[in-house]
DNA sequence: TCAAAAGTGTTGCCAATACACCCATGA
DNA sequence: TCATGGGTGTATTGGCAACACTTTTGA
C-alpha cells in the first residue's frame, strides 16, 4: 500500500487544426530514444505536484508553443500493458482546437520539430498513438452535432460558407446548403458583425461571430442541440 | 526521464443497481488510515503488470465480490493535486452496471463491508467520490436516451413496465407509456419470450427479453438511436 | 364488482428533407 | 459578360407529443 508504484503517468495531446478545407494533427517529431526520428503525439510526464490539465498545456507549450482555444479530456490508454515498449505507462489524452491564427509556426520556441499535417495524410506513429488520434476523430465527429465545437476551428469572425465547409470536411459527407443555414440561423446561435469579406471573385459575404452568451443560455435551459 | 514518479494511479468502480423503483450504488465502509469508517467508492492502486479494466475487476472483485454485467471507462480525475490528502494520486474512474440478480450480498467473499444504497439516501463520501457518482451518473441519463444500457440493470426477462419505469425513475421524469411502447416496439429491440408474469392484482404481463443481435445490427448500420 | 396493472390508436404539429435559382462582385 | 462564390423559399413527409379508455386478472 505505501511501496511507490512504477507505472508512470503520461498526458497526450491531439490537437485539431482546420485550413483551407482540411482537417490538420499536430505532430512532434520524437528526438530520443528508441523511436526517435519518428513522429508522435506531443506530451510527456506528469509531474508530482501538477494536475492534469496543467501538465497537458505545459507539455504543449514546451514542445510546440502552441496555446490551444478548447480542450477537453477523451480518454485515458492503459489496458495494454506493453502500449510503451520501455516501461509501464499509462497515458491520460485530451484532444483539443485551435483556430487558424494559431497555426502559424510559433518561432520563440523549441518547437521546430512540431509540424502540422493533413489527417489524410499522417505518418506513422510511435507507441499506440495512432489510435488516439482514431478516438479523438471519432469524438470531434460525434460532439460536432450535438455541442457548437466547430466555432473553436474557425477565425472569431467567418462567413457562414466556412461553418458549411469545415462541417462537411470533417463529417465527410455533402450538407444542404440552405437546410444547414436555416437550422442554425433559427438557433439563433450566430451574430451577426455588420462586418463583409471580399474575396476576389464571387458575392461578398457576411461575416458572423458565434454567439457564446446565447450558447450558455440554452445549455441552462437544457435544451440538447442537433447541429448537423 | 527515468526517475521513478511519486504518483500513485488508482481505479474506483461506481457501480449501479437498481431495485423495485429506485437506484443504487454500491459502496464499501474504508477499514484503514485517516479514512476509516467513512464510505468510498470500491477500488485501490494499479498493479505494475495489470491493465486498468483488469485492475477495476480485480478490486471490485476482491471489496465486494461482484461481477457486472457491463462496464466502461468514466473519467480520470486528477486535476486536484491534493483529491487524496495522503499522497499524490489519480484515479480513473469506471462506471458499471449490474443486474438484479446480483445486487444479493455475495457471501463468500471478504465484501463485509460492502453496501448497497439508493442514491437519495447515501453517506457522505470519502474524497472526492460525490462528485465521481455525480458525474457517473450524469453520463448514465445521458447514456440511457441513445444506448439501450438500460436492460443491464433489468432481469433477462422483464415485463415491458419494468423498463418503463426504470427509465422514468433513472431521467426523473413520466415518460408517456404509449409512446414509449411505440418507440421501443418499433426499434424491434424487444422480443418476446412466449412467458408471462403474473403479479397479485392487475393483468399479466408478457416478458420480454432484450435482442442484442438485432442492436449490433442497427449498430452496424450505423443507425442511431433515439430512445427516451 | 372492484382494484390493480397491462395494453392499445388517432390526430395535430413541427422539424427535417429535397430541391434550383437569383445576387453581388471582380476580372 | 462571365466566372465565382453568396444567399434565399417552398412543398412534402415522417416522427414526436398529446391524449383516455379497454382488458385481464386476483381479491
Amino acid at each position: 500500500m505505501a511501496a511507490i508504484p512504477e507505472i508512470r503517468l503520461a498526458v497526450d495531446a491531439i490537437v485539431f487544426g482546420y485550413k483551407s478545407g482540411e482537417l490538420l494533427v499536430l505532430l512532434i517529431k520524437r528526438r530520443f530514444g528508441s523511436t526517435k526520428g519518428s513522429w508522435a503525439l506531443p506530451g510527456g510526464f506528469v509531474l508530482k505536484h501538477e494536475g492534469l490539465t496543467t501538465a497537458v498545456h505545459r507539455e504543449l507549450k514546451e514542445e510546440t508553443g502552441i496555446t490551444v482555444s478548447w480542450m477537453e479530456q477523451l480518454y485515458t490508454f492503459g489496458d495494454d500493458v506493453h502500449r510503451d515498449p520501455r516501461s509501464r505507462v499509462i497515458s491520460v489524452a485530451y484532444f483539443a482546437l485551435v483556430c487558424p491564427s494559431t497555426l502559424e509556426p510559433q518561432a520563440n520556441t523549441d518547437a521546430s520539430d512540431a509540424q502540422w499535417f493533413p489527417l489524410e495524410h499522417m505518418p506513422t506513429l510511435a507507441f499506440d498513438h495512432s489510435v488516439i488520434v482514431s478516438t479523438a476523430l471519432a469524438r470531434l465527429r460525434a460532439k460536432l452535432s450535438y455541442q457548437p465545437v466547430g466555432f473553436e476551428l474557425l477565425d472569431k469572425e467567418f462567413p457562414f460558407s466556412d461553418l458549411e465547409t469545415l462541417y462537411s470536411t470533417i463529417l465527410e459527407r455533402p450538407l444542404d446548403r440552405r437546410n444547414f443555414r436555416k437550422k442554425f440561423m433559427t438557433l439563433g446561435l450566430l451574430k451577426s458583425t455588420g462586418r463583409i469579406r471580399r474575396l476576389g471573385g464571387g458575392r461578398p459575404a457576411q461575416l458572423f461571430r458565434f454567439d457564446r452568451r446565447k450558447y450558455e443560455q440554452l445549455q441552462r435551459k437544457g435544451i440538447l442541440l442537433d447541429l448537423t
